[in-house]
This record gives structure tokens, sequence and C-alpha cells, in this order.
DNA sequence: CCTTGTGTTGAG
DNA sequence: TCAACACAAGGG
């Protein structure tokens, strides 16, 4: 734990009766970049002691909201509700997760408290891992030894021999994968064309077709969190010049409820294997997906963090959608298991 | 008991 | 979206 702009002492002065209140600091030793005015404090002068006694010290930094102990909480707003990120002794640390947790919300241009850059080692690391787990290691203030060991193993990944059986836990919670490309499907691509159009910069890149199969295509595996395999034809349709998913797909539109607009994305396993991953997520998650925490419906066994046991859970109808969605989004919990 | 983090609101 | 504020839930 890199505690290196902590910075204990220092108490405000003015304090006068509150039992519950530090002081705030600027960091002293630190890099980071922007400083902003320092404290901020609120004088009453008016009123002097009475009116700014109960008052919270309010910070100086996005995301970061006092506590009254003195403590610093930090938060972000996704769907029109706030995950918290946890609290924290120092503002500058809390705007940190919070920076965190933007980048991995938000995206790479997000607005945050500090550094502008992340190395691509980072990215890749937030986006090898749901928000759920990169708010779960916030909370417990493990985001940096996660990100170092994770950067560390990526360079060992090549000498393991031994796979991972791979399941529903491989997706945000251990190994490393990369996001090859979302698409927002469209009208037809869930209707009744029964295919997917796969958007031609990301077909030539990812998923080329040597001549010979280009009419014909090829069946491609993709896994789903759940582990649930499904297979596609792809193929080139020489009619409208695109690359499409045929046979299979209208399966998984169905199954998973694929509305217009929803996204699918698509990864591939940094390991040997190559491994496809499918995944999507609802456009709109109009009925309270939005908290990151919330009950998790399925079982996963872990043994020693290496070994994943998944247990399909059987569910009815349509409630799939939701399900599958919560899964994904608090695998966190699984990942638990083995620390 | 103390701390966390949620409920809630009003401003932007 | 966001922070301020109040306070209930939860852990020790």
């Amino acid at each position: 734990m890199e505690t290196s702009c902590i910075d204990e002492s220092s108490s405000i002065s003015i304090s006068a009766s509150p039992p519950t209140r530090l002081p705030e600091r600027r960091f002293s030793g630190c890099v980071l970049e922007r400083v902003g005015s320092g404290e901020s404090v609120v004088l009453d002068l008016e009123n002097g002691v009475e009116a700014e006694s109960r008052k919270l010290p309010s910070s100086q930094y996005k995301g970061v909201v006092p506590q009254p102990n003195g403590r610093w909480g930090a938060q972000i707003y996704e769907k029109h509700q706030r995950v918290w990120l946890g609290t924290f002794n120092e503002q500058s640390e809390a705007a940190k997760a919070y920076d965190v947790a933007a980048r991995r919300f938000r995206g790479r241009d997000s607005v945050t408290n500090f550094r502008p850059l992340l190395d691509s080692g980072e990215t890749l690391f937030l986006n090898s891992h749901s928000k759920g787990e990169i708010v779960d290691m916030l909370r417990k203030h493990t985001y940096e030894d996660e990100l170092r060991q994770s950067t560390r193993n990526s360079n060992e990944e090549n000498e393991e021999g031994k796979r991972v059986v791979r399941g529903f836990a491989d997706w945000g919670c251990e190994k490393q994968r990369e996001q090859l490309f979302d698409k927002a499907v469209t009208p037809s691509d869930v209707g009744r064309l029964n295919r997917l159009v796969i958007p031609k910069q990301h077909a030539d890149r990812y998923f080329p077709l040597h001549i010979g199969n280009a009419c014909k295509g090829v069946l491609l595996n993709f896994e789903d969190p759940w582990g649930k395999v499904w297979r596609f034809r792809y193929s080139y349709w020489n009619s409208s010049q695109s690359y499409v998913f045929t046979k299979g797909w209208s399966r998984f539109v169905k199954e998973k409820g694929l509305k217009p607009g929803d996204l699918v994305s698509f990864h591939r396993s940094t390991s040997l294997e190559k491994q496809l991953y499918i995944d999507w997520t609802p456009r709109n998650p109009g009925g309270g997906i939005g908290g990151t925490y919330t009950a998790e419906p399925v079982q996963v066994v872990r043994l020693f963090g290496v070994n994943i046991l998944k247990v399909p859970v059987v569910v009815e109808g349509k409630k799939t959608r939701e399900l599958e969605f919560f899964q994904y989004e608090s695998c966190k919990k699984q990942c638990k298991g083995a620390s």
C-alpha cells in the first residue's frame, strides 16, 4: 500500500466543539497535478463558532465528500445513482479512488482530479475488470496492489503451462481478456433477419476471413458470462458487402432478450487460446441496475484462487435479462472467496 | 459506541 | 450529475 501522501497531524485550529472533524490538508510531497485551493473551511464571521461548528468541510476534489468523523468518502454517479467508493483518511486518496472509478465508468477521457494519462497497462487492467470489481478494490483499498500484481502476472503469462477452466469467473475476476469491440445492435440485428452485422473495421481486424472461407463462412465460438458457449456462423455477404453472424445469432438474441440499442461486446482472452467471449448490456437498464451492489443470484465455487466451478442457474423466461447483467456486474462477490 | 455509506434534496 | 446534510444500518 502506497501511503505516499500521508501527513498525519496538522489539525485545524478553528475547530471549536465538534468532536468529529479532522483537518484537511494538502498532500505535501506528491507529484500529482492538481492542488486546488487548499483548505475549504467555511468561516462564519457573523455567528462565529455556533454556525460553523457543525458544518463539515467540503472537499476541493471531485467525487469526494466529507465524513462526520473527519475522513473522506469517495463517490461517483451513474444512472442517477450513487456508487460508493469507500472512505479514506486523506482527501487525495479519496480523489484518486474517484479517478480510477471515473476511468473505468466513463472512459479514458473522463474528468478526473489527477493524472490525465493512463498507461496501457492500467487501461488493460481496468478494462479487464468489471465495474463492480474495481469499486470493490477501491473500497477495500486494494486497487494499487491488484494493479501491480496484475501487471506482474501478465509478464509471466506465457510461462504458465496450465490453463484454467474457462468459465464465468474468468470474465472479470481473474484472467486477462481484451476488449475487442462493442456494437450497439440495430433493429435489424435483433429483428427477423437473424443476423448481426459486424462492422467492417472490426471484422477485418478481429475476425479475419480467409479467402476460402469468405462465402461459406466459419464457425466461431463465444462464451458468455455464464460460461455458456454460443456458436455463430460468420461469413461475408457479397450482396450487402458486409460481414455477418448468421446461424446461431437469433438464438442469442432471443435468449438474452436483446433489443435495439443494447450493447453487445466482444472480448478475447490474451492467453494462447484466444478464447472468444461475448457479453451484452442493456442500453437503458431502467430497472435499478445502477447500483453496483446487488443480490447475487449465481453460485461460483472457487478453489485456491484458480479453478472455478460454475453452477449454472436456471432462470425462467425474461428474467434472464436483468439477472445476467447483475451477475456480470457484481461478480466481485465470487472473487472474494479465495482471498 | 462509532463509522460507513445510504436516503434525500436542491443546486447546477 | 453532483455535493450537502441527516441519520440508519452495521460492526465491534
